[in-house]
DNA sequence: CGGTAAGCGAGACGGTACGTCCCGTCTTCCT
DNA sequence: AGGAAGACGGGACGTACCGTCTCGCTTACCG
């Protein structure tokens, strides 16, 4: 009826619960997690869970951005190609880890959880979406790249099949994809002499 | 113990569980289709399910392969952005009906499901890609695309965007993003003068 | 894992499930109860049922227990063979009732189910014999039975009987088996002048 | 529809079914035994078995009357005390093998198929009664027993109480139970002088 | 500053679905 | 036609979790 107040939230429970969630996301897979587990895990009862988040793939969407964040950094060098492919190769670094699981888990959560996806687009893939874009649209001035290129296209040509490779395994990812893309949709984008 | 016998098994009863499962996974999405509904809809003892499939998602694999079959289908008009374009729209219409659910709920159970994920890596994805780079190793010979194109990575980089939206919902899909890839990219392909 | 807090435990739930067992083990006899059964008619989930009880038989044999109970009262008056009538035509009424497929059911029920058969020895039948061999060792003080007399063993050869007719059907149960039973093992241990 | 032609029958067949049912049942118990492991024990096809015999406690009963049969024989030695003593004893021996769980399990299936019990009853225990009450007969007409004993019910309570202790466990089956019933019945039936 | 209402741990509850075991029937192919 | 084999529709099993609920217990705020 009420919502709960969140003053006198337990922070102890509060961590248990994003500890525990994680810890089992990435060893089982999100799929395989369950409320109980985490509960029991964190020493909570599940009520605890559920006062505070309304299904599973809320919480794990939690954890997930918090630990993640750093991800969407982009650095700035000045040569756009360079800037990129640090940048891909470290997405492609993570999801090359244990950690891969758990996020491919919550994107599966995702697709039957109209909240999740939504979370998830707008709280996770947005942000890092932005500072490719950013990036680009400066080499865009500086220059590296012709004037009308749309970025927000070019930026999902760049990233969308590193998340298709770990989302439908038609090969494994590697740094050698990033090249073969930089090659395939970057160079197209200098400007012609 | 011993794997049944395929020659003795009831026509009838593998097609009511194909329809069945189709029916069921389009109207209410995969994740909540579940094999005693499956059994009941088609009239048919769970029993007889389990002896032809290891788990739900090989069903559903069998199933969209089934019911998809013809959208890896090419057009070769000699012109590969137009053949592009129309191919890319069809797999666009597609994702845009109700049979989406269906396609990214099993992609969803193939994220904790190894068998599911090869099966739809194998039969369903790489068997599209092929003509896609076949076309696009037609154009490179015909001299519409530059000769030191991976068109591999080239078909990737056009398709995995569409997966990208219909997975992600970062952005709705639409024959905007088909026209948007194919000026990114395809454009960027061309020989230079 | 950890055994179930019996402080906790739901009476509302606890009484219909043994009026739901009870109910469906009169009208169509123990064998062909199911937990499934009992569940739905108690309105109570199946684990309930096996939280408190480890078997089918387990929770008959509650039932039992619970229904019989007063059977095992014998009178009194100073004529033991009047009180042993009286007690043995009430048992013999038991078991010429509804009741009767019941207790058969949970017989059959003990000879595949150790518990069970444990549980139907101590909690019933011993309970109800150790008053019958009071009465008996009463009547021996009392000069109306041989002081050499084995009590036990004359309490079995009156009351096996009318389980064995009970149980095997050679023949109907009544009183005049009763009256049988006295002639032949209670006339035979009266002192002998 | 038709019944079978029961002169085309199998001898193998039957034979090898009867073994396996006979081997299961002792080992395992009655009530664990199922139709299939019957037939894939005797290397048959369950139709094999529903064609010849109606219920699994219809094919039981037969293995049952085929495995005991003598233990209805009565010795004759003039001396009715002793006769029942060796008898007694034979049957007592009889339900302390492995041989015992067979008789209860089936015992306990006659308490859910009438058609069982009826079987029982006729085909095997009035079979053994017969005998019994025979002897006791012949000991009256030799002066051995008082004239007026009703020998039915003295042989009911002379061998009811074994099957009391075989069904009911309450206590161990034993020699020291038959001398005791001979005791407590027999020697009451003997003539007063 | 003592009472009381909230959050909490624990876990029982009514349910749904799981994957398995057998039932008794049926179909096929072989002898 | 009987038999070996075993697939079929079906019912029940015992288990795992779901999301809700009810218990004390502890804790922080408020009158």
């Amino acid at each position: 009826m009420t919502p709960p107040n969140a003053a006198r939230r337990s922070e102890r429970a509060h961590r248990a619960i994003l500890e525990a969630a994680y810890a089992l996301a990435v060893d089982r897979g999100a799929a395989k997690v369950t409320i109980e587990a985490i509960a029991a895990r964190a020493g909570v009862g599940k009520q605890t869970i559920y006062r505070w988040w309304p299904s599973k793939g809320a919480l794990l969407l939690d954890v997930l951005i918090d630990a993640v964040g750093a991800v969407s950094e982009m650095p700035d060098t000045g040569d756009v190609t360079a800037d990129l492919k640090a940048q891909m190769t470290a997405v492609t670094r993570l999801f090359q880890s244990d950690f891969a699981r758990f996020y491919t888990g919550l994107i599966a959560e995702a697709q039957g959880d109209e909240a999740v996806a939504r979370g998830l687009a707008e709280q996770l893939l947005d942000r890092a979406d932005g500072p490719r874009r950013a990036r680009l649209a400066k080499a865009q001035r500086d220059g590296e790249l012709r004037a009308d290129v749309d970025v927000a296209a070019a930026a999902e040509a760049l990233y969308a099949p590193i998340y298709y490779r770990l989302l439908l395994r038609t090969a494994p990812l590697g740094v050698d994809q990033v090249h073969a893309l930089l090659d395939v949709v970057l160079d197209g984008l200098r400007p012609r002499e």
